[in-house]
RNA sequence: GACCCUAUCGUCUAGCGGUUAGGACACCGCCCUUUCACGGCGGUAGCACGGGUUCGAUUCCCGUUAGGGUCGCCA
């Protein structure tokens, strides 16, 4: 209705440079960037980098290469890591330390009408004695009051004594001049909201719509910090995992599509995602389903992708595969496609197409390398040895083959080549593996093989 | 201590007064199969507790308990 004047919605993610992302934060910008998206609004990043001494350009890169790495690109924000660098959007600078004049000019314009004043060195500013009561499009209505210490002092403190001014004032004061309409953030504030929306008519505007999102805790409940492993991004990023997986995870908790739908990609999620229908308690996160997920994405991936995935992760565990032929590389990585979950499984599942040498399970030697087995393998070793070409079909053949002069299932035959030739009693489909792995090395390990069988 | 928020299988969730309480992950069987994975079939498992309101509460209200958050010259 061209009468109904709309304003078009703002949100932010605001986060400060502590050197890692935590996966809840990850969260918050994720639906940031989903109500954007959904509501055809803008997008807004903005650092709080007002802790100088700790925060480095390193810091502020680990936040904008895991928002890219998560594909959440920002509308306005910065283009880059120098807080003094160019920004993109007309409401900057994006850098709180570089918005100084901003909040003196707003510290001054409370203290000349009476909203706040100097005590001890530091500003203060004249907190309402009064309950707060706003809508929180999650929450619904929420009703604040002081608690007993803030009844013995309500004011609090917007700019120290040294002349910083801290989060409560520079976050208000931001979203207000970055016309901020809608504050999606953690539940973690939802208490300091009040705070926030007596700035907002101090400064005689109204605050901007909240909505609380509830918090991601470790699996046993507690509170996942720092320390926790898996609260970090980057550790997701490390380990090789597909971001639209972690994406799609992230959405689902403290949200649901409905219709018993779990994999949904992006643009479903934008489409479907509002705040009004997300859950008001705290989720915790399960590892295991996110790396369902992950397998998921991982069996859908494009070759060319999984193979750049595959080396890199394969690489971090020591394995050169730049040592082999790329079209080995690729062979041998095909037979793994669809296996494997995670990239860091690759190591222990393939790395026996890249080591001449194996080490075999222990366990599975005892099974399998027994003085029964040695005369079969002995024998697949000589039928294997005449083949040519030493393709999937031959080798199929020659295993039933072999299997059925002796008498017994082709099973039987399976579990020690293949221990011999991976040292995995698990791994890809025996026939392909060996065809890539090639008539020589696989020779030689049964030979290997048959060394410890005497 | 005060204030705020929350409460459905182990976990993520659907449910919005009447359902055999549904799905997914995980787990356990069976099938498929050259192992594993995938896939298929089946199974174990849940409305925190106590009061109300109502013909009828998982659903609405109150309380209890439990969990989380906030009360900084941290953000």
């Amino acid at each position: 209705m061209a009468w109904i004047k709309t304003m078009k919605v703002r949100v932010r993610f605001a986060p400060s440079p502590t050197g890692f992302l935590h996966i809840g934060g990850a969260r918050t910008a994720l639906f940031n960037g989903l109500y954007a998206r959904h509501t055809g609004g803008t997008f807004v990043l903005r650092i709080e980098d007002t802790d100088v001494a700790r925060n480095t350009q390193e810091a502020v890169n680990v936040i904008l290469n895991g928002l890219r790495w998560l594909g959440l690109d920002w509308d306005e924000g910065p283009v880059g890591s120098d807080a003094t660098g160019p920004g993109k959007g007309s409401f900057g600078p994006y850098f709180q330390s570089q918005r100084k004049e901003n909040y003196q000019r707003r510290v001054d314009a409370l203290l000349s009408r009476g909203l706040a004043y100097e005590h001890e060195g530091a500003v203060r500013f004249k907190m309402s004695r009064d309950p707060v009561r706003f809508h929180d499009l999650v929450v619904g209505e929420v009703c604040r009051e002081l608690t007993d210490r803030e009844q013995v002092e309500p004011d609090f403190v917007i700019v120290r004594s040294d002349g910083q001014p801290v989060f409560h004032l520079v976050n208000v004061v931001d979203d207000l001049e970055m016309n901020i309409t809608h504050v999606i953030r953690g539940e973690d504030h939802l208490s300091n909201t009040a705070k926030h929306i007596a700035l907002f008519r101090a400064f005689g505007v109204e605050p901007p719509k909240y909505a609380h999102i509830p918090l991601i805790l470790n699996l046993d409940g507690t509170k996942m910090s720092k320390r926790d492993s898996g609260a970090s991004l980057g550790t997701y990023m490390d380990e090789g995992y597909a971001p639209e997986a972690v994406v799609n995870y992230l959405a689902l908790l403290g949200w649901s599509p409905k219709g018993n739908r779990e994999k949904l990609p992006l643009s479903e999620i934008i489409a479907l995602f509002d705040l009004p229908q997300i859950l008001r308690h705290n989720a915790r996160f399960d590892i295991a389903k996110l790396n369902w997920l992950n397998g998921e994405y991982v069996r859908e991936m494009d070759d060319e992708r999984f193979y750049e995935q595959s080396v890199h992760a394969l690489a971090r565990a020591g394995l050169d595969t730049n040592k082999y032929p790329v079209e080995y590389v690729k062979a041998a990585l095909d037979t793994c496609k669809g296996k494997v979950k995670l990239f860091s499984e690759l190591p222990a599942y393939a790395g026996f197409y890249f080591r001449e040498e194996i080490a075999c399970d222990a366990e599975a030697v005892k099974r399998e390398f027994t003085s029964e087995n040695r005369p079969r393998l002995a024998k697949l070793r000589e039928a294997l040895a005449d083949l040519e070409p030493f393709d999937h079909d031959r080798i199929s053949g020659t295993l039933a083959a072999v299997a059925k002069g002796f008498g017994v299932k082709t099973g039987v035959l399976v579990h020690p080549t293949r221990l011999a030739c991976c040292g995995n009693p698990a791994g890809p489909s025996l026939y392909h593996l060996l065809a890539v792995l090639g008539k020589d090395r696989v020779l030689k390990r049964i030979d290997g093989a048959l060394a410890q069988m005497s």
